[in-house]
DNA sequence: AATTTGCGAAACCGAATGGTTGCTCATATA
DNA sequence: TATATGAGCAACCATTCGGTTTCGCAAATT
């Protein structure tokens, strides 16, 4: 069918060029536990999937999916490749997190302020 | 200023295979404008759907998706229902990127006190 | 009483996701 | 030089996801 054709192929973005969300990225329990292992020291997919019960392939996809949103950063050490933890991509979800803390913050003010004024009518 | 929560709340199990995390909801981009759209004020379904290009029943399945997850608490008012965020649970989310913020702060830590160091070398 | 309105549930569909196996390729090592 | 090892890619598969349309139902309005 011509116009399912039309239709993939407006889909089809190059792989280089393809844009990953950081909140997509970070949905995959196993990506997050990825994230978690990386985080103070960078690994090799191999070390990486002895963690895992899956395969290698499953784990350099990930691994992929993170590289692509650049939560992560690959170092090349020979044959080896180094995958470290972007942390200022992390703190993209912090920012978005912000406009919320400002919130329960604010909330916790105001709690803060009505027990302040019981324990001042209670005296 | 506000004190850390150190407890530790795992993940419960609500309804036998209805579990949903907070991750997985916050990964769809039209699941986080409705949080920031409903952050400060609860709003009905038709409310919410006017915000967006979609039908009102998807947005009712994005809905079904954070009150699963309980990101999004109901108040039945009438036929009416209004959707509220629950600010504790956005704090989960907080409590994981907590282990990052340690990473990155004590990293500012230590590039703060190598200039110093430079700094008094230079004297 | 009849109709409108607010809302969720169900069925369906195409696209995306996460996993597997099999492959190629480059770099170490014997 | 021959072989082992680290790693990404491609094809395939089952499942999930996000959206639509259709429908049922209870609460308001007429």
């Amino acid at each position: 069918m011509v116009a399912h054709i039309f239709a993939t192929e407006q889909f089809h973005i190059n792989d280089a060029q393809m844009r990953r969300d950081v909140f997509q990225a970070i949905a995959d329990p196993t990506r997050r536990a990825i994230i978690a292992l990386i985080a103070l020291q960078a690994m090799t997919p191999n070390a990486i999937a002895e963690h895992f019960d899956t395969t290698r392939q499953a784990i350099s996809k990930h691994l992929r999916v993170l590289t692509e949103c650049e939560l992560v950063k690959q170092e090349h050490q020979g044959r080896e490749i180094y995958y470290q933890l972007e942390l200022d991509k992390m703190k993209e979800i912090d920012k978005w997190l912000e406009q919320f803390r400002k919130i329960w913050e604010n909330r916790f003010q105001q709690l803060d302020q009505l027990l302040a004024t019981i324990k001042k009518q209670k005296k």
